[in-house]
DNA sequence: CTTACTTTGCGTAACATTTACGCATTGCTT
DNA sequence: AAGCAATGCGTAAATGTTACGCAAAGTAAG
């Protein structure tokens, strides 16, 4: 959740900011917020994007995308609201993580927030990053957040890297062509691991949720790899029967 | 979440139930609750706290244990207050699952939930579950329960039988001393599967994380089975090392 | 006491998956 | 044309999963 209160630019933030704040701590309930942990991949490195608080007690500090709850939206639609505000992005994954609810998490009063992960292309919304203190960090150096924003940070990257392992998400942080190397680099980056390429090829074939589109990539100084697109009606089918896709990548070797 | 309203007996909750039903739809604010699904297992059935729900909208029908989040009271806090209320227990198994926030699944007003999952032992608090219209159902006869608490209860079944598969959590179920058949026939209810006996207890004695008691069971009319306890240092090694602890219970036979 | 019956405890072999790693091929660069 | 870097394909060893045989332990019945 990011609320402004410094920022003299931002009155209507200020008076949301005051508003809320009275709320809270007079009328003895509850507040709901929406906090977005928003996850891409760039230059082979897991990026997560942040936005600077504008709390005095956080000053300077980095903090999640949030925002409060609108009594007569959904928790689902809250979090698609500010993914949209931010990214301009409108049909993205997106998944309900834990809800942080400690009494003293926020300094402004009682406040609960659902923690949301999203995974989406970096290279789809370049134009709406650019607003005020918006920026993709690489998660191998967020710390120190805003709030108790690096718990649930730290919660959510746990449960990316658990679920990339069972179902195929990584295709959400893809181009719609990409070779097995961008995909392995994909899986390395977020589960910080090495693992090998011939065996991870053996795997992703054995699933079967790629298409050989008989395409091959350039502007490469070596040997260009074959480009593949995402076989969307066998992912489907794997969601359906069964419990859970089978997607285990072990023999990972640690990470460099 | 649960609220008293026609039971005139019980004029504190409806007092309790005004007072929130005014705030709620009057103060335009977002009211915030807790669902506990609490299973337990007897006579090798996989079972379910339930409680009549009081609201002339569901009468008769059977819903969660739940109740309003104080404001000075932490999301798990009052979860645990639930729990100790209804079952007598104080240190139990309970994770929180999923929070449900559609705008309009409590008919009092604009309530968000979260819910949680618990595992007791059902012989722990015989004297506790004889209060007013609280009763241990079969999970496979649960259908259409109050509110939204149908859609509650599956999302949280489904959640116990994924992790009881990464994690051997099956033990908050059984007593401290335990034969591999009542092992064996936690797993088959909970996952609603029949297993072979022979490759199940290799499976678990690979695991290591059976302590052999040097006991036997006996008032069996066959050859009595050894008795086991939980080897909980071993649990909390393999929770630390790696990702998940491997206890994947696979080679299931289709359910009977 | 003996036999029938049920369930436990242990073992083994076939099958499947995972892992380590060899090597020719392709395209770019010099 | 040779060197380089990465791709694409393959094979064998190690490990894990599954099916199932069988002796032993206890109860119940004759």
């Amino acid at each position: 959740m990011h609320m402004s209160l410094t920022d003299s630019k931002e009155k209507k933030h200020i008076k949301t900011l005051s508003v809320v704040q009275s709320e809270v701590q007079s009328s003895n309930r509850i507040g709901l917020s929406v906090d977005c942990v928003i996850f891409g991949f760039d230059e082979n490195k897991l990026k997560v994007l942040l936005i600077r608080s504008d709390l005095k007690k956080f000053q300077h500090k980095w903090s999640l995308l949030g925002d409060i709850v609108s009594p007569n939206e959904d928790l689902d639609e809250a979090a698609y609201r500010i993914l949209k505000k931010r990214t301009g992005l409108n049909d993205v994954y997106l998944e309900q993580v834990h809800t942080f609810g400690a009494v003293r998490r926020h300094p402004v009063g009682r406040v609960v927030t659902v923690a949301y992960c999203s995974l989406i292309n970096i290279h789809h919304h370049k134009l709406n990053i650019l607003d005020n203190e918006l920026h993709w960090h690489d998660v191998r150096q967020v710390i120190d957040l805003a709030f108790d924003h690096q718990q649930i940070f730290d919660t959510c990257y746990q449960r990316l890297k658990k679920r990339i392992q069972e179902h195929p998400l990584g295709f959400n942080l893809l181009p719609k062509k990409f070779t097995l190397r961008d995909l392995q680099n994909l899986y390395e980056a977020i589960l910080n691991t090495k693992m090998d390429r011939r065996n991870f090829r053996k795997k992703i074939f054995t699933m079967d949720i790629l298409v050989d589109l008989n395409e091959i990539e350039n502007n490469v100084p070596h040997r260009p790899g074959k480009l593949y697109k995402f076989n969307f009606s066998k992912y489907e089918k794997n969601e359906l029967n069964g419990q859970k896709l089978i997607f285990e990548l072990k023999y990972n070797k640690p990470a460099m």
